[in-house]
DNA sequence: TATTGTGTAATAGAGAAGTAGAACACTATT
DNA sequence: AATAGTGTTCTACTTCTCTATTACACAATA
């Protein structure tokens, strides 16, 4: 995993996090690797891990069993609504960014549009 | 303007800058507010601004005349590159983070479609 | 030429983020 | 009971960002 040296590390963890247990990559009730294990691959300290995993236990997306692990909540309707919060996000602050080039609502649909269709010929 | 502590204020000083231009707000050749001026405005210290300028300058977005002024470049070929380059940049991203939630190209669109409908309402 | 407005640079300090290393608390297993 | 694996906490140090302050360089103008 790659870093943006213009966000904290434990904040870029926690999304890349949050994209996996919503992609079901992680999936509800799974076992996360050891902190240690996740410093590890992401070549980074254990204490940077312990931030992005402690702020998400108490946003109940995880729970941790002290000296056993850390684990993806069995809600899935938080999840799921983990899911909707993301991606309006994502598509609000879109919206706002390209609005800031004057760029109108068709303009916007039609730029997403090309985009994608060039992408599919790659 | 109000900053998002998690991205350094020169950072979105510059991209503020670069909206307000593309955006046609700050023309080109135009003259930018003193350094000193625009430190006061967003209450910020004036090393901060000169960061971001500065920075701007080295891409030849802005030019800077010592006792004078900084200003807008008049190469508004590098200011169409420049809106070309941010919207991709933003978009590609967008289309990078509904991809990682799982969503398909068709439901990508839709979303922003309906996004932009519910919007129209308000 | 003196003053004012402008950009530029340099120093010192505060605070946040990250690293490194160690220690502690708890659980499961042998 | 002992050991290994796990989460948790703490301290010390470095780097980056930002602030505060001062000083310098240049241009326009009264």
């Amino acid at each position: 995993m790659q870093f943006d040296d213009k966000v904290p590390i434990y904040y870029q963890i926690k999304n890349n996090l949050y994209h996996r247990i919503v992609a079901g990559d992680l999936a509800p009730g799974e076992k996360l690797p050891a902190v240690r294990q996740l410093a590890v691959d992401l070549t980074v300290n254990v204490n940077t891990v312990q931030r992005a995993l402690s702020e998400m236990v108490t946003e109940q997306v995880l729970t941790s069993k002290r000296g056993v692990g850390n684990f993806v909540t069995m809600d899935t309707a938080r999840i799921t609504a983990l899911k909707q919060r993301l991606s309006h996000g994502y598509i609000e602050r879109l919206y706002t960014q390209l609005h800031a080039l004057r760029l109108s609502d068709g303009e916007i649909v039609t730029a997403i549009q090309a985009y994608i269709t060039a992408n599919k010929e790659e």
